[in-house]
DNA sequence: AGTGGCGTACGTCATACGCA
DNA sequence: TGCGTATGACGTACGCCACT
C-alpha cells in the first residue's frame, strides 16, 4: 500500500481539497449559494433557490457518505474473495500430494 | 531537485434497483 | 411511479519510488 491515509487525515482536520473547491458543473451550489446570499431579503423564488441548494447539498452529502461505505464494502468483500482463493490453493495443493500418494501406493503394488 | 508513472482514496454524476 | 440508496465511471489530488 503506497497511501499513508494522507487524504482522510485532510478530510479528518477539514483541510478542504481543491476538488471541493471547483466542482466539475462549476460549482452549481456554490452558485447558487453566492446567488441566494447577497442580504437577507428573503423573496420567494431566493427562498426556493436556498431550499434547493440545501436539498442538493444534502444529497451529496448522503452520496458522499454512501460512496465510501461502497468502497469499504467491496475492499472487503476483495479480500474475502482473496482469502478464499489462498484456501482453494491450498486444498487443491493438498489433494494433488494426496493423489501422488495414492498413485505411488497403486503402482507399487502392481509390481 | 525535478519529473513521470503508479497506486490509492476521494467526490461527483449518471444510472440501476428496490420499496412504499 | 417517484424517491432514496448502491454502485460504476470519471476526473482529481496526493504520496511514493525510480530515473535523470
Amino acid at each position: 500500500m503506497a497511501v499513508t491515509g494522507d487524504e482522510t487525515e485532510s478530510a479528518a482536520t477539514g483541510d478542504i481539497p481543491a476538488y471541493q473547491l471547483r466542482s466539475p458543473n462549476s460549482g452549481l451550489a456554490q452558485s447558487f449559494v453566492m446567488a441566494a446570499s447577497p442580504g437577507s431579503m428573503e423573496s420567494p423564488s431566493s427562498q426556493h433557490t436556498e431550499e434547493v441548494t440545501r436539498k442538493r447539498e444534502v444529497r451529496l452529502m448522503k452520496n458522499r457518505e454512501a460512496a465510501r461505505e461502497c468502497r469499504r464494502k467491496k475492499k472487503e468483500y476483495v479480500k474475502c474473495l482473496e482469502n478464499r482463493v489462498a484456501v482453494l490453493e491450498n486444498q487443491n495443493k493438498t489433494l494433488i500430494e494426496e493423489l501422488k500418494a495414492l498413485k505411488d501406493i497403486y503402482c507399487h503394488k502392481a509390481e
